[in-house]
DNA sequence: AAGTCTCCCAACCGCCTCCCA
DNA sequence: GTGGGAGGCGGTTGGGAGACT
């Protein structure tokens, strides 16, 4: 049995007072992130390390965007959950100044939501399927939107999809979306170089490396995803715009 | 005005992977 | 090679705020 990080008797727990978020960011300013286990007794504060890290990401961090998404942020947690599942870091990654938390909560209470008003189930939603109905071809961000208000689910949409989304062929599976028959005439679609490796750039070996290691251990999608490859190769953080590269 | 309901989001929890001794 | 500590992640929860009756 794993021992709990910090002694949970002695610590304060719940929302965060001004003081604390304050001896937080100044700690973190002169000392900088990482250690995060030592930040609470260094810092003076009766939080957990854990507690600490959470708070400064996802709150704190002066990088931070907060408020509404915009519409093409959206678009790009649509195509991206569609293309990786519930894998909100990733994600995250690809929106500057947002967190996983943020955009986690932010798909369950309003995107969600409206992808099933739209008739549009978000569990299976599969961005090759719906983009290929709708011969959406390099797409940029805002163009999302007008595409799902446009979606009508056929009998042919809950025939497919219901077929694809048996077994390894769940939607909110990382690795299965791009294995697809159809994902190598759709994703080209898209700009995406998919099937080339020279698209990553040096480097990018250590990242794939991270980013398997979080997929599901099954069989089927043992094998590393090149979305993800590309993805993760990525530096985080660059400018949300309609040329980002993976929409390219 | 008061009580109840609903929604949203900050924070917690537990599990997993990485890293290092 | 392995065991334990630390960091990271996704799922879940709880409380506050606003809406509704």
């Amino acid at each position: 049995m794993r021992k709990p990080c910090c002694d949970k008797e002695d610590m304060n727990k719940g929302a965060w007072s001004q003081q604390e978020d304050q001896m937080l960011t100044d700690y973190i300013k002169k000392h900088g992130e990482g250690h995060w286990r030592n930040i609470p007794k260094a810092a003076g504060l009766l939080r957990c390390g854990k507690s600490c890290r959470l708070r400064w990401i996802n709150y704190l961090r002066p990088d931070l965007k907060r408020g509404n998404f915009a519409e093409d942020e959206e678009d790009l947690i649509i195509k991206l959950h569609a293309l990786l599942g519930n894998r909100w870091s990733l994600i995250a990654g690809r929106l500057p100044g947002r967190t996983d938390n943020e955009v986690k909560n932010y798909w369950n209470s309003h995107l969600s939501k409206k992808l099933k008003s739209m008739g549009i189930d978000p569990k299976h939603l599969r961005l090759s399927h719906y983009l290929a109905r709708h011969r959406i071809h390099g797409f940029t961000a805002g163009e999302t939107s007008s595409a799902i208000k446009n979606y009508q689910p056929s009998p042919h949409d809950q025939i497919k999809s219901s077929g694809i989304a048996s077994d390894h062929h769940q939607v909110s599976d990382a690795g299965s979306c791009v294995d697809d028959d159809d994902s190598s005439t759709i994703l080209p679609d898209l700009n995406v170089d998919m099937a080339s490796d020279s698209c990553l750039p040096s480097g990018a070996a250590t990242e794939e490396k991270k980013a398997s290691t979080s997929l599901p251990s099954e069989d089927a999608v043992n094998e590393k995803t090149k979305d993800e490859q590309y993805l993760t190769s990525r530096q985080p953080e660059q400018p949300l715009s309609p040329t980002l590269p993976l929409f390219r």
